[in-house]
DNA sequence: CAGCCGCGAGTTGCATACAGTTTGGGACGG
DNA sequence: CCGTCCCAAACTGTATGCAACTCGCGGCTG
């Protein structure tokens, strides 16, 4: 009973969010609420609420009186947003080492073993996976902002992680991305058990400085290599 | 032209967030979307989308069906706060310190001026006073955030710095205060004008430690010193 | 007397009608 | 032939009616 629970903005939040992950709906698409709205068969008050979601997350841009555009995440400076990220990440981890309780620890343990059962079980490019581990994702690294300073800090961990740059990454795994990533999060959960912060840090970094030089070395290959030389 | 210019749902967010920052909406307050529509002449569509704006920067929460709910800023972990801004505008002020160009550096000194000159003249609470020395703070830390990353870093740099925090440190300002917070602010631009990283996030760090500091001060005297030793 | 069931009040969520604004094209004038 | 002005279409922004859901209170039953 998914569909008659969820309420029909987040139904239409998690569609269109598909879409544009999916590359269905390109960079620069524009979307207007009433073709929106007819396209997934709803009126356009939730689709406004979705819009206006997906816009604070960065994911699409709107303009005044003229509708909203997708993101062209390839104009963004990912470098820097991965700095930050790298900075704001390390702070939360190395305080969610001291203050996580134990059962929460074992309740992310419990979510690595479902990710890496279902990552040996799916194909790379099973959009199912590709779905489960960015969810696990948000799950794991939100509970670590939470557990560092509560709905505030999660909130915070939400705007400086910009949406299509976290789903491009995910998309573009290679399996050995994919285990070096599961083995980051189980260090940390590590970490975490022999409360060290300095040590949850350090492969908190890791983990975020490999997503970026992923995610340049993937933009390298789409505009090619004297885009990179300008920045 | 700034209220007609101005949406209705712009209106409706800031008019609700400066009734929170005054306290003329306590803490714990219950918000209906009925009422406040009639409290500021409007409808329901536009309060509900400033209402779901300030849920996803921490100011309120919602509960499902039954309204949403004025955050007690008290109950809030200042200090974990401010910790993070330390580390957040730490990172922007160490970028800026080489990216912000001289024009800038030289209308912020500007800024100055017309701060430390109006602050001579007026009383320490005028109410003018206290709006303006908070509207130039967001004015001179957003240029930094925006100088070190663009539009993005802005938008980060508003969802850690909490409204009712900053009024609340503003509005308690000593003489003392406030001329330690704008030789801060003189330093910081001459560290950019050194081009120098190290120099300008010591100073940056100094700034946002000592308005913790205050904070945490002016708690204690509303709560009770037990309550501070509970954290 | 205690616990459960059902109904009513009140609130949010959704759909739709209406108004204001922007933009682009076409016609007219130079 | 080109530039300018105006109008209409399309869109967002706003208001309001209606449906669905939650919670609390009162009465009934064991």
């Amino acid at each position: 009973m998914t569909s008659s629970n969820e309420r029909a903005a987040d139904r239409a939040y998690r569609m269109i969010r598909a879409d544009i992950m999916s590359g269905d709906l390109e960079g620069g698409s524009r979307l207007g609420e009433a073709n929106m709205a007819e396209r997934y068969g709803l009126s356009r008050t939730p689709v406004r609420e979705a819009l206006r979601r997906l816009q604070s997350e960065g994911l699409i841009e709107a303009l005044p009186h003229r509708g909203a555009r997708v993101v062209d995440w390839r104009s963004l400076d990912i470098a820097a947003i991965y700095d930050l990220r790298a900075v704001v990440e390390g702070f939360f981890v190395r305080r969610a080492a001291i203050t996580m309780p134990d059962s929460e620890i074992d309740r992310l343990s419990g979510l690595c073993d479902t990710v890496e059962r279902r990552t040996a079980e799916l194909s790379l490019r099973d959009p199912e996976l590709i779905d489960l581990t960015a969810e696990f994702n948000r799950e794991f690294h939100g509970s670590i902002a939470r557990a560092a300073g509560g709905e505030i800090f999660a909130a915070v961990r939400g705007s400086v992680v910009i949406g299509p740059l976290v789903l491009r990454t995910v998309h573009d795994y290679t399996r050995e991305d994919q285990q070096r990533s599961n083995r980051h999060h189980r260090e940390i959960l590590a970490a975490f058990r022999a409360r060290s912060p300095e040590w949850a840090e350090s492969v908190m970094l890791a983990h975020v400085y490999s997503a970026k030089t992923r995610l340049l070395e993937g933009r390298e290959q789409l505009l090619g290599p004297a885009s990179v030389e300008a920045s």
